[in-house]
DNA sequence: TGGGTGACCATAG
DNA sequence: ACTATGGCCACCC
């Protein structure tokens, strides 16, 4: 890994860190965020990654766009996504996020007034 | 070198 | 309202 790294993958992550406990955002909003509206999947392949690395990311806070829990079986099977989200206070159901946007945390309104 | 594959999203029918 | 499809681009055969 050298610090060609600090590409994109790297952006993901400084911003999937910044996402305070209870909130959640998802790929898309990310992907924007990062000027690469289009390549939300890119989010998603830097969350499969993530894994290994040795910070911890806090993955379970990023959903798709409809608050559904898409990457929840790339978790482990004792500390599910889902329990993860409900004990930071989400209420979650059928795999979906209840009041969504009471969650939503948004890159753009929460960091650009500084 | 090239083709298949995603923890996605927007659009069209 | 739901399904299908194309775009996107890094990564892995």
């Amino acid at each position: 890994m050298n610090k060609k790294d600090e590409s994109f993958f790297e952006l993901v992550y400084q911003v999937v860190k910044l996402i305070p406990e209870g909130r959640i955002t998802t790929y898309g909003t990310i992907a924007k965020y990062l000027g690469m509206a289009r390549s939300a999947r890119m989010v998603g392949w830097a969350m499969n990654n993530s894994h290994k690395l040795q910070t911890r990311i806090p993955a379970h806070r990023v959903v798709n766009r409809n608050g559904v829990l898409t990457g929840k079986f790339h978790f482990d099977s004792l500390l599910s996504m889902q329990e993860l989200l409900e004990k930071e206070g989400i209420k979650i159901e059928n795999d979906k996020i209840l009041n969504f946007n009471n969650y939503f945390w948004d890159p753009f309104k929460e960091l650009k007034i500084e």
